[in-house]
DNA sequence: GTAATCCTTCCAATCATGGGAAGGTCAAGC
DNA sequence: GCTTGACCTTCCCATGATTGGAAGGATTAC
């Protein structure tokens, strides 16, 4: 199989699937003579592996370390779990920051009647030197919120 | 005032007021004889605009727009709120991204022992064929979580 | 006068992903 | 057997917001 019948196996682009063969998540493939990487059943189903965890939003550093468990039948599942439960706790900050921002901007939307005079207490808001009101300040910048 | 200064007043740093210039986000400062950038309070307080839309999510794209609207005394409200209504929209798209990830994986974790076997019902899933169970897929990739 | 602390610009890294160029390979049809 | 198109290869660049650091100049405090 080729690397493109294997993303489309998989799920995984195939620009993905040589990043992640370069970064040393996945294992270097056979390849033919002329240098075409070939791609076995099994190696799809790793790439399936990658792309559910990937699903789940764990990070390519986690992923290695959840495939290696996987590989390894002499793991612990309290390996497994710790893994999950760690990134569930991100997750749930991560909703919890969303959450308060979502909160905040909702309120002040609802006081801004959205017309087409100037005032806007959104922007007082934004404008004023007061801490913002209750929660809404986030801990951690978030490098892009996703295309959606 | 220098930038430390400015940085320090404003919750921005040096470093992200140099940004914030070299992209047009904030206009170019005076400068002093030898280079130096020289601030006003009102730039602080446009600096300081700029942080709290940061902290309420906005992209640098929006916060152009809205810092471009705060100033605009003409403007019409509802173009802002057209604005924070759509952030709003991403917000909680991404909050049920996130959710959905979170309840597959506790729903994954609760049924781990997470003991020293090597049986874990995580592992199974992600290694399975069928679709993840129920929601958790992300329609998105999100670059990074945060550091949180 | 010197040391410490600022400032400047420029370049690199992060994280996961996509885009594209330049060039080689393979299969199908003629 | 040759052309065409669809694949593959590697390499570099861009994204978004932010931080880090190096190299060098300015200012300030003692």
């Amino acid at each position: 199989m080729n690397i493109g019948q294997a993303a489309a196996a998989s799920g995984v682009s195939s620009k993905m699937i040589r990043y992640y063969e370069s970064i040393g998540l996945i294992p270097k493939t056979v390849r033919t003579e002329s240098g075409y990487r070939v791609y076995s059943d099994h190696d799809v189903h790793t790439l399936r592996f990658v792309r559910r965890a990937r699903d789940l939003g764990f990070s390519v550093e986690q992923i290695a370390d959840l495939v290696s468990l996987w590989q390894d039948r002499e793991r612990a599942s309290k390996d497994v779990k710790a893994i999950a439960l760690e990134h569930v706790g991100l997750l749930e900050r991560k909703i919890r920051e969303l959450q308060e921002m979502a909160s905040t901007l909702k309120h002040l939307a609802d006081h801004c009647c959205g017309d087409s005079r100037p005032h806007c207490p959104i922007l007082e808001e934004l404008a004023s030197h007061d801490p913002l009101p209750v929660h809404a300040k986030a801990d951690a910048r978030f490098g892009a919120l996703g295309k959606a």
